[in-house]
DNA sequence: GTAATACCTAAACCTGACTTTAGGTCAAGT
DNA sequence: ACTTGACCTAAAGTCAGGTTTAGGTATTAC
């Protein structure tokens, strides 16, 4: 059993936003002792996957519901199941945009390393679109489709 | 030339939204005739950089500065590459954790994938936390690091 | 016994990024 | 001339996700 000051060093998360979590219901379940909390093994796994749901996206309102049904018991199972399976193509998308942002950051390194040893953008204009070197050309076209 | 109307059908973005940036300073270039707006190729390509560095987790303030750079011309080429190395560290790292994250729902898929299958979590219960299956062991211990 | 810590609540406040509202301009078509 | 549609502004409103404030309780250290 661990206190909120203890959960909050442990995850390195303010323990204003841990009672703001618990207020807003995402530890339906917690204990208390004379008013204080009290964060069991199922409520710091619980945390790992509040993590993990909104890392992935998720709004705090969706982590609350995923919660009341893990509370519901095993005729749940399949909802539950279908939630992750949902966040899985959701940051399945999400990595797809950011190698695409990747791309073009890339790309712009490159340019200005090109500007800076030119000191000037004029045979950096005259290759743009579509004759930059072949490696670059990738980055892009890339970040421009 | 474009009208903002136009501009907001290319990039599916709301005409409030491109009002608000240029507000903001993101356009401190764009002509006006008879006060309205007329983007050309350099808001167009400003406008993918703004969407890149968005992406990449700046905030509208960080990107205003990152503009005025552009307009202050060659001096300020070095500040705008190193810039860019940044995001690209930060958009590493985010990658990084959303493979944890993406780690962590495969996990999860399968622990209720077995769970529907059972009817109940006693053998996953069991399992836990390290008499996993070779794959899903992995998946479980890169989300729990 | 009293001081320092660590906990508690309710409610107000904050921030970033927009969006909506209310009222106005301007050019084209009928 | 007048309506329609696309543009304009300033200012207020919204929303999620917290954080801060003000006032209070409970346990341990001296």
């Amino acid at each position: 059993m661990y206190t909120i000051g203890q959960i909050s060093e442990m995850f390195n998360i303010p323990i204003s936003t841990l009672r703001y979590y618990d207020k807003e219901g995402l530890f339906p379940e917690m204990e208390r002792r004379s008013g204080i909390r009290r964060f069991s093994e199922k409520e710091v796994e619980a945390l790992r996957v509040i993590e993990c749901l909104k890392a992935s996206g998720l709004e705090i309102r969706d982590i609350k519901q995923f919660m009341k049904w893990c509370v519901e018991g095993p005729s749940t199972y399949s909802k539950r199941k279908d939630l992750f399976e949902k966040r899985k193509k959701a940051v399945e998308e999400e990595m797809k945009q950011l190698q695409k942002t990747m791309d073009m950051l890339k790309f712009k390194c490159w340019y200005y390393e090109k500007a800076i040893k030119d000191g000037n953008e004029d045979r950096l204009n005259q290759m743009l679109p579509d004759h930059l070197p072949k490696e670059i050309q990738k980055l892009y076209d890339s970040a421009h489709s």
